[in-house]
Parts: structure tokens; sequence; C-alpha cells
DNA sequence: GATGCATGTGACGCAGTCGTCACGAAGAAA
DNA sequence: TTTCTTCGTGACGACTGCGTCACATGCATC
């Protein structure tokens, strides 16, 4: 799903952690040297980068200033692994601009659950749900929205309705709640622009138009199957 | 700058928490019992939830849990703390959904920085700089830009030059590289299109406008006049 | 200061988007 | 089934936003 770059000297230590993320899906890439990182960032564009502190050629801090000071970078999310609880190090971490730190020895459980977490935040993408006709997949950054990797181009109060409803899946969204958030109305206002712009959103979307259902005498909902229940 | 909700049963650790977080520029509110949570949130709508996993009335996973099923409350920020450095409970919340964790004891310094790092990533909302003229910022969200909380309307086309060029302060940014970032052309491209809509921008910014900064022969750059240096 | 090139600016026409309306279809209530 | 309400749909006019062009302005180099 995502593009890793593990940064480690140790290679028993990377393979671990490749191990762990690959099983979750991910692709992994592994460095062992600092000065590898920009080349291979810059080439390889991972969507993410774990990297140690310790490292030979140039120590992760020192790597992870290059980063955010070049452009093409900066926006990577970097989650650090210092060797020990070094307080210093955090902060120093944190304070430039780290995602995320980690302690040795931890869990790489724990590793793919913050990645998991971080991607989820940074991408700006909404994974919305995967069912058996595709995932939809939302990108605010650029405006655009996915289905089954196919981007559907919509205008931008379709955009804005369909985020509204996206944004909280199967919650049933009231006619004047939508006409707030989208339009901006404050008050109740009798009109069809609504149902107009359903409309058009349902046949923009095609197949997947069939999740835009209509709650009569209430409003609509981006309506998703619930999987199945443990 | 931002509205926090710190759940603790000890008043010592909130007291701690709330003036560090009120120092950083923050609003603090303050809960001592697990069951004051939900009303809390629904009324006041913190940006974000400082909470304790060891909570009278109700436990700070039980508390976790409702939030994130209510979709009311589901997309706030949570970071937990936890007494020790219980893995179980790390993993729990994580796999929650916690947004983040801290092990006590903690330095209020790393809480801090923590949360600005995760509202930073959660809000969407990025603070681009306050400088003497005022404050700019950009809400994707709602694609919308405001100068000295002062909304301005602008184009979709608008919106996004202003993002690309905001997104990377003090950066120049080349002429292909907004018509690759904004427009999509892939190859360079003799149009005057740019220049229009950085008219456009400049006259719908008013004052603000003389931010966007030609760069002769390169391109152009949104340029806030850094702070003293150290 | 003169020349050449890059950028600013105003005007214009096309294309796309929006909201409204009228009418038809589909539920709900009786 | 009948009646009433709510929603779907297609068409239309108005408007907005866009890219292009022509011309004006401004910067740099000599």
């Amino acid at each position: 799903m995502s593009k890793i770059l593990v940064v480690d000297d140790e290679p028993d230590i990377s393979e671990l952690i490749s191990l762990h993320l690959m099983r979750e899906g991910h692709e992994c890439l592994c460095a062992t040297n600092g000065l590898q990182v920009m080349p291979m960032v810059l080439e390889q564009q991972p969507d993410l980068i774990v990297l140690d502190i310790m490292l030979p050629g140039q120590d992760g801090m020192a790597v992870f200033k290059r980063l955010r000071s070049d452009s093409r970078t900066r926006s990577v999310p970097v989650i650090m692994l210092t060797a020990k609880a070094q307080v210093t190090d955090k902060i120093n971490g944190l304070e430039l601009g780290a995602d995320d730190y980690l302690t040795k020895p931890f869990s790489p459980r724990e590793l793919a659950l913050r990645i998991t977490a971080i991607l989820r935040r940074t991408k700006i993408v909404t994974h919305v749900s995967e069912v058996k006709t595709g995932a939809f997949l939302m990108d605010r950054k650029n405006m655009k929205f996915f289905h089954n990797d196919k981007p559907i181009d919509l205008t931008t109060t379709e955009f804005k309705l369909l985020a509204v409803l996206i944004e909280n899946t199967n919650a049933v969204h009231t006619r004047s709640e939508l006409l707030r958030e989208v339009w901006g109305y404050s008050d109740d206002v009798a009109t069809r622009t609504l149902d107009t712009h359903i409309k058009r959103l349902r046949e923009k979307l095609g197949d997947a138009g069939k999740h835009v259902v209509t709650v009569r005498g209430t409003g609509y909902q981006f309506l998703i199957e619930a999987p199945v229940a443990g």
C-alpha cells in the first residue's frame, strides 16, 4: 500500500522491520548508511521514512535536518528510532519536526501501528472503505476523488457535497445539514439544488453512485455495508 | 490558539499540564471524572483531548471508545496518558485509533510539542505565519483562505495556486513547477495563464498580495519576513 | 539612455457550472 | 386505489471562471 524507507545500520533490525511492514502490505526499501538516504528519497519517493539516530556515514539527526531543509523532501513523514530513552533526542527530534519517535527495543507491531497512524494523518488521503466493489479514496490536497484507483472529476460543489457525506460514512445527513455544510445556508431554505447535485453526483460516480442513499423525509447518507462484525 | 481538554483525576497533574499548554497559547479545560468527558466534548468542542487511562467514574479506555463510537466526536484527536509503559495499553490505544500516547512521568514540554505536532497534522488548517500584518490561515477542508481572520474567497485554481505557494513559504517556485502542480502540465508550456492567475490572486489578497513576490526569470514565492533569528 | 526580454494588466469569448423550474416517478397515508 | 408528499430528472438561462491575446510596464544589460 505504501512505500517505506527503513534506514538502520544493523541488517537484522532492518530485516525484522521490513518483514513486519511487508506483512502489512507495505513496500520496503532499506538503507544502511546515512549518505544513501537523500538520493534514495529523491529517486524512490517513499511515503514515509523510518530513521535510526545512530548511523555510520552521517548520523540520523543530520540526515533528518537535510531532509527537512530541502523542499523536495520536506513533507515526507519521518519516524525516528533512538537506542535509549534519551529525552534530549526525543525533544530535539520532535522540535525539528519528526512525526514520531520510537525507543529501542520496540515491538515491530507497535511500529507498524504507528506507521499506519501517521500515514492516515499525513497522507491527507482518506481511505473510506473497501467493499466488494472496490475502494473509495478522497484526496483533499488535489481535490480529487478516486473509485477503484480511477479518478472521477467533480466540480467544487460536488466535491464538497461528497466530502461531507463520505466523512461520516453510513451517517444520515439531513437536508438542512448538507445545505449548511456545503452551501453555507444558515436557516432552512426550500430549494431543489441539493437534489440536483445529488443526481449529478450519482451520475459521475457511476456504479458507485448506489452508495449515495436517499433517506426519505430526512436527507442522504453514503452507505457502505459494514464488515461482518466479530 | 487551540482549545484542549485535559482529563486527569489528579488536580496537580492537570494543573501542570494546563499551565504549560496555556503558556503555548492554548485554551484549556479540565475534567477529573470520565463521565464528564462526553458532555464536555459535545458542548465545548475541544480541538484535542489529553486523556489519562486511570480515571474514576469511567476509565480512560472506555471513555476513548465512547468518543470514537460517536460520529460527533470521532474525529477529535486524543493523546493518551499511561501510568507505566504498559505495552498492552499502548497497543490497545494505538489500535483503537489514539493519535498518540505518553508514559508518565513525562516532560510537560514534550507533551506540548506532541500536541503541536498532532494539531499540525490533524487540523488540516495550516497555520502559515504570524507577521505584523496579521495571520494567514489556510483551511483545506472548506477550501477557504483567511487573512486576519477575514475570509477571502478564491476560485479552485486560485486556491490551488496559493496552496502550493504557501505550503512552502519563502521557497521559490519555478514557473514549470507551478504549472505542473496546479495545472498538471508535464512539459514546459509557454503560457501567460500563470501570470494572469497571479495577478488575480494578488487582487483578491489585497494588502496581503504583496507577499506574492515575483522572482524574475524563475517564478514566484510567497514571502514572509523571517522572525529575528536567535 | 537605448534595447531586449520578462512580467503586469485589461478585455474578450468560450466552456463549464450553478440554481431554478416544471413535470414525472415513487413512497406514504388514508 | 386514491391522494398527498417527497424525490428524481431533464432543460434552460444566468453567471462565473478560465485561458488567450494585445498592449503596457518594468527590469537588466550594454
